[in-house]
RNA sequence: CGCGGGAUAGAGCAGCUUGGUAGCUCGUCGGGCUCAUAACCCGGAGGUCGUAGGUUCAAAUCCUUCUCCCGCAA
């Protein structure tokens, strides 16, 4: 079937690669996406990534503020393959049922670990060594379908959810690319999940991107650079809420943790369990982010020395 | 008018309470020391103190307006 009727669902950047490549190589005939969402003190109506993506291309888009109930123009695109990338809304029976050939989901994990909506961000604060992206078949649960092909992506050391955000999307990408042809003449693979083997990930809550200083120093790091640069990891200083972007780790043993140690124009040292965080890259509150060598500028009276982190 | 933080040299900050012709760290430029240096020493350039108005002999500093940036909440 060359010239299938292609609907896409998806709604964040990590779907733009996906979206764009479907538009260069079939025919996208109906883009549905999160509605356009306040953002920001002031407000502003901003569309999201994927939308852009489809006016720029002049493809319809359709925007249910609830697809359970409000999917009819879906049905009246009669798609005969439906594919979504992180759309943010869990599809109905009556549109997975409704492609001639199925629905098919791009989702960032090698499944059946980390199902849900934060798998990126899960893999590294995780402190795992790979990753992956997955194309699956869709059913009514979360990430639960049978898979259909997968691609592994190393996480390395100097990985954060924005650099491996970026390489997962164009390996989700490419990897669509080399199975849509098997599934458009239905000779693809089609393998069930071992439940047993299932993890979820699910969205990141505000509570937990608070810093736990009594944790391992390896812990630690891996939580920083698994919410740099979103939504970045913070702590209490002086009952403010500072941002931590980037820090390493060197061990050694401590009395006390989250206890601010030392200033210095290569980093600001804060005591955990195992060890001493240099942090690199802070934004402290009130103020841009900044390196730590402009921190440092400003500070060069040290008046946050000893002060106790929470 | 949702809550709070901020705006002073290219960068990060101090000074504002108790008005009196602008300071620190870094960067930059020039010179010196050194085998050498991102180290050290000496010197220079660079600011109508976010905008507009008010009080005053005098405003970065006190009062009012507006703009912009940041976090939270949505």
């Amino acid at each position: 079937m060359k010239n299938a009727r292609i609907v896409f669902m998806g709604t964040p950047e990590f779907a733009v690669n996906v979206l764009t490549m479907l538009i260069e190589n079939y025919e996208v005939v109906l883009v549905v996406t999160q509605p356009d969402k306040p953002v920001g003190r002031k407000h502003i109506l901003t569309p999201s990534p994927v939308k852009e993506v489809a006016c720029k291309h002049h493809i319809k888009v359709f925007q249910p503020e609830r697809i359970k109930k409000d999917y009819e123009e879906i049905l009246a695109a009669k798609p005969d393959i439906i594919i979504t990338c992180a759309y943010g809304q869990i599809i109905p029976k009556v549109i997975l049922d409704a492609p001639t050939l199925g629905c098919f989901n791009v989702h960032a994990s090698l499944l059946p670990k980390y199902r849900g909506g934060a798998p990126i961000h899960k893999a590294i604060i995780n402190g795992e060594k790979e990753t992956g992206v997955t194309i699956m078949y869709m059913d009514e649960g979360m990430d639960t379908g049978d898979m259909i092909t997968k691609v592994m992506v190393p996480i390395t050391e100097e990985d954060n959810v924005g650099t491996l955000h970026d390489k997962l999307s164009l390996a989700g990408t490419n990897l669509l690319k080399e199975t849509l042809p098997s599934i458009l003449n239905q000779t693809n693979p089609r393998e069930k999940q071992k439940e047993e083997a299932a993890t979820y990930a699910y969205n990141i809550k505000r509570e937990e991107e608070h810093l736990n200083f009594e944790q391992k120093g390896r812990d630690i790091i891996n939580h920083i650079r698994g919410l740099n640069p979103w939504p970045t990891a913070n702590m209490l200083v002086n009952d403010e809420e500072w941002k931590v972007l980037e820090a390493h780790f060197t061990p050694s043993t401590n009395k006390e943790t989250g206890i601010i140690q030392k200033i210095s124009k290569e980093s600001l040292d804060i005591t955990c369990q195992d060890g001493v965080i240099h942090i690199t890259k802070l934004k402290p509150f009130g103020k841009k982010t900044m390196e730590i060598k402009e921190f440092v500028n400003g500070n060069k009276d040290q008046k946050l020395i000893g002060i106790k982190v929470k």
